[in-house]
DNA sequence: GATCATTATGTTATACTATAACAATCACTT
DNA sequence: AAGTGATTGTTATAGTATAACATAATGATC
């Protein structure tokens, strides 16, 4: 369906992003009979508002404007659903959590994260899933989750200079 | 030079992998003309009691017992001077600490978490490493650090039964 | 050995992240 | 319209981590 994965490419139509991600949301969300409430559709939106991991306290501050109950779990709750519905991901190392492109099927997730912009980009961990596995089957380990987290610079950042020491 | 990397067996003894860390600590600090303080010692120490990651929190108690002070600054300086020489590694999605056996040489740290048992065995990421190494090539991503972390069942909770629904 | 700069630790306070527990409300079925 | 379950409101608190400043220990230099 969205063919066109957003990488680093600083110029993409980002309301594009967006309006997909939502209107995905609520075609997933008729199927499997949730509900993407109002609440939870702005807390998906402001996810999606740029492609930097936010934390959840950030958000409280636009549910507050939108007059909905600005107390932490109402957030969290929110978050929760979201990720049960795979529509966002928490990054671990960030305490943050970022909107996921590909909600239709569950997936192992894996960011590059830009230690420079802040932005995450989800990669594709089929090579890496697949070298974790075999070091997995040798330990007689059965995987069932894997975070796979990595920061450096994206090359926007690299290019343009940004790249002096962390 | 550790040549026995302990996996999930659970009959090693592990009073030499505390005394090895200890030694192997004490050694490459002096290389360093760095300071392996008592308070260091012990918390180092403490992290590596047993295979389990610690929090942070967990290790107070066992300071205050040794006399000295107690106060969470104390062992987050610790923790994070054990970091830096990679004695110790921190797993982001657990917020808990773990001894090092490889502190020899930096190194990509990926682990393999058992939900049951709580053991979390450091794992070779050699080959994890280059997958993620191409996927970032292609989008211009430069690596500084990797975050690899798996959560499943170990092959002794595996056997014995513990292997229902998490 | 006394002085000084540096590093490490003690101490208090606070920021940040997340969840427990219970009440009130809403949405859907019957 | 009533009842049931899911959702949200609300208050409180647990859990994780750091800021800021005071004190003490260490190591280098005179």
């Amino acid at each position: 369906m969205n063919q066109e994965d957003p990488g680093f490419e600083s110029d993409h139509n980002h309301q594009h992003c967006i309006a997909q991600a939502l209107e995905t949301a609520h075609t997933l969300c008729r199927t499997r009979h949730q509900r993407l409430t109002p609440v939870r559709e702005l807390v998906l939106k402001l996810v999606w508002q740029n492609h930097q991991p936010l934390g959840a306290y950030e958000l409280l501050p636009a549910l507050a404007d939108a007059g909905f109950n600005s107390a932490p779990p109402t957030v969290y709750r929110a978050l929760e659903f979201l990720q049960e519905q795979g529509f966002v991901h928490r990054i671990a190392s960030l305490n943050a959590y970022v909107g996921c492109p590909h909600p239709e099927r569950p997936h192992r997730s894996g960011f590059l994260i830009c230690r420079n912009c802040k932005r995450a980009v989800e990669l594709n961990t089929h090579d890496v899933h697949s070298a974790l596995k075999d070091s997995a089957a040798t330990l007689g380990f059965e995987i069932e989750q894997e975070m796979v987290e990595v920061v450096g610079l994206c090359p926007d950042c690299r290019t343009s200079g940004a790249d002096h020491a962390q």
